[in-house]
DNA sequence: TGCCCCTTACG
DNA sequence: GTAAGGGGC
C-alpha cells in the first residue's frame, strides 16, 4: 500500500461540462481524478458525427480542457473504440475506478457494457450516473407497462415529477504527484474542416462550450422567456432559446434548465410551460430512441414501408424525367434554391449557421417529404451533417414526426404551405430578406414544383398507402 | 406545431 | 365582398 488514494477516471462523452456532472463529482469525491475523452469511430454501430458536429466538438473539447484545468483536472484525449481505449487508459493511470454519465443509444450502451465488463475483469470499477436525461427511459411506462407512444400523456406523467436540483461545479483538486497517461493533441483528432474551411459563419454564429451555454441560458431566462410563446414562432426575431446545441453537447444539463425555469413559472406560466415542453420533446425523442434503436432508419409505423418515397438509385415513380430530376430537386432543397422562399431561407440558414429556426425546420421537412416526395431519411442525413445541434434521438424523431411515420407524428394530411407559413410567421419578410438577398430579382429561381399540385400528389400517395394497407389487413384477416 | 373549402352572416 | 367558424382531408 502506498497510502495514497487510487486515481479515478471520469470519462466524458455527450456531457462536456463541469457543473451538474455527477460522474465528475463522484470521481473527485473518490480522490485524484483524470478526465478522458475518446473519439470513438470504431465501436460497431456508432454513428459517425456530421461535419458541423465535428466542428462544434473541436471547440467544445478545447473549452472543456480549459474548464477542467481550473479544477486542476487534466484531460486525456484518445481515439479508438471505447472497449479498447478506456480499459487501457485506466490501466496506464493505475485507476481504481472509471465514472461516466449514461448514454441511451443501443451501440453506445453496448460499448459501455463492454467497458464495464473489461474493467471488472481487471479488478476495476465502472460506475454510471444519470445526467443527460431528466428521466431514465426504462423507468416510465403507461399503466399497461408499455413505453409511451403519445407525447401528451408522456409529458403529463413525467412533468408531474420533481427532478433533482443541479449539482454545483466542484472546486479544484490537489493535483500534485498526479501521473497522467499520454494522449493526443486536440488537433490530431482532425475535427475541423479544411480545404475548404467552411467554418467562418459557424464561428460568427456560435461559441461552443459550457460558459457560453450557461450565459445563453441565463440571458434567455432573464430577458426572453416572458415572450417565448409568441416570439419563438417568428424566425425573423431572436425569440427561440438557441440552447439546442448546448443541450446536445451537454454544456447545459436539462436539470439546470428545469431548475432555472422554476422561479419564472408564476410570472410567465404559459411561456414557461411551452419552453418546459420543449425539454419534454427532447426527453420523448430519447425515450423513443431507447425503445426503437433503429429510429434513424426504420419507419415506426410499418405502413410507411409501402410509401413510394424517392431514394437515390430509384426511378421516379410517375415515369417523368427520371432519377436525374429527383437528384436535382434534392440538391436544390439542400442548397436552398427551390424557388420556395421560406424553404430556401431555412436551408441557407442551415448551410451557413449550422442551425435552423424550429418553425422553419417543420416547414422545410414537410416540403421535402410531402411536396417533393423524397424519403425522410435523406433529409435526416442532411440535417445530421449540417446541424451543430444534430442529436442522435431528436433528429430522426423529428423527421419521422414530419414524415408522419413516427409515433404521435403529424397526421398525414398536415402539409405545411410555405407561402402561408411565411405570411403568418414572417409577416414583415425579415427572415426571407436576411437569407435571400436576391429575392424579388430575376436572379431568384422559379418554384421547382407547384405547391398546390404537389400537395395534392402527396395526399394521393398517402391515401393509396393507407388504402392498400387496409386491403392487406383484410386479406391477412381472411387467410 | 395545418390547409382548404364550404356555409353563414353581415353590409 | 369578406370574415368567421366548422368539418374533411
Amino acid at each position: 500500500m502506498t497510502g495514497r488514494p487510487e486515481v479515478s477516471i471520469v470519462w466524458f462523452r455527450d456531457d462536456l461540462r463541469t457543473a451538474d456532472h455527477p460522474a465528475l463529482r463522484a470521481a473527485l469525491d473518490a480522490g485524484p481524478t483524470i478526465a478522458l475523452y475518446v473519439l470513438d469511430e470504431q465501436s460497431p454501430g456508432v454513428r459517425p458525427l456530421g461535419g458541423a458536429a465535428r466542428w462544434w466538438l473541436h471547440h467544445a473539447l478545447a473549452d472543456l480542457r480549459k474548464g477542467l484545468a481550473e479544477l486542476k483536472v487534466p484531460l486525456v484525449i484518445r481515439r479508438g473504440s471505447a472497449a479498447s481505449v478506456v480499459p487501457d487508459v485506466a490501466s496506464r493511470a493505475g485507476a481504481g475506478a472509471v465514472f461516466w454519465n449514461r448514454r441511451y443509444g443501443a451501440p453506445e450502451r453496448r460499448a459501455d457494457q463492454a467497458v464495464k465488463a473489461l474493467l471488472a475483469a481487471a479488478g476495476r470499477t465502472g460506475k454510471s450516473f444519470q445526467a443527460t436525461l431528466l428521466h431514465e427511459p426504462w423507468r416510465i411506462t403507461t399503466q399497461q407497462g408499455n413505453p409511451y407512444r403519445v407525447f401528451t400523456p408522456f409529458w403529463k406523467t413525467l412533468s408531474a415529477h420533481d427532478f433533482r436540483p443541479p449539482l454545483a461545479a466542484p472546486g479544484p483538486q490537489d493535483a500534485r504527484n498526479l501521473a497522467v497517461p499520454d494522449g493526443l493533441e486536440l488537433e490530431e483528432l482532425d475535427l475541423l474542416p479544411s480545404h475548404p474551411d467552411w467554418s467562418g459563419p459557424l464561428s460568427e454564429a456560435w461559441t461552443p462550450g459550457e460558459q457560453a451555454g450557461q450565459e445563453i441560458l441565463a440571458d434567455f431566462l432573464d430577458d426572453r422567456l416572458t415572450d417565448y410563446r409568441e416570439a419563438r414562432e417568428r424566425p425573423g426575431v431572436d425569440g427561440s432559446s438557441r440552447l439546442s446545441p448546448y443541450l446536445r453537447w451537454g454544456h447545459v444539463s436539462p436539470f439546470q434548465v428545469w431548475a432555472g425555469l422554476a422561479p419564472l413559472r408564476r410570472e410567465a406560466p404559459e411561456s414557461s410551460a411551452t419552453f418546459a415542453s420543449e425539454l419534454g420533446w427532447r426527453e420523448f425523442a430519447w425515450h423513443q430512441l431507447y425503445h426503437h434503436p433503429r429510429l434513424a432508419t426504420v419507419n415506426l409505423r410499418p405502413e410507411f414501408d409501402r410509401h413510394p418515397w424517392w431514394l437515390p438509385g430509384e426511378e421516379e415513380p410517375d415515369g417523368g424525367g427520371g432519377d436525374g430530376d429527383m437528384t436535382a430537386l434534392l440538391h436544390a432543397w439542400q442548397r436552398g434554391t427551390t424557388g420556395i422562399p421560406l424553404v430556401d431561407a431555412g436551408q441557407r440558414q442551415l448551410w451557413n449557421a449550422g442551425w435552423m429556426h424550429n418553425r422553419v425546420r417543420m416547414v422545410s421537412a414537410s416540403f421535402l417529404v410531402k411536396n417533393l416526395g423524397i424519403h425522410w431519411r435523406l433529409g435526416e442525413e442532411w440535417f445530421w451533417d449540417t446541424l451543430v445541434d444534430a442529436d442522435p434521438a431528436a433528429n430522426p424523431f423529428n423527421w419521422q414526426w414530419a414524415a408522419g411515420s413516427g409515433a404521435d407524428a403529424a397526421p398525414f394530411f398536415r402539409i405545411f404551405n410555405p407561402q402561408t407559413q411565411a405570411k403568418t410567421h414572417d409577416p414583415d419578410g425579415r427572415y426571407l430578406a436576411e437569407w435571400i438577398p436576391e429575392l424579388n430579382t430575376p436572379e431568384y429561381p422559379q418554384p421547382c414544383v407547384d405547391l398546390l399540385d404537389s400537395r395534392k400528389d402527396a395526399l394521393d400517395r398517402l391515401k393509396i398507402m393507407s388504402e392498400s394497407g387496409a386491403h392487406q389487413a383484410q386479406t391477412a384477416g381472411r387467410s
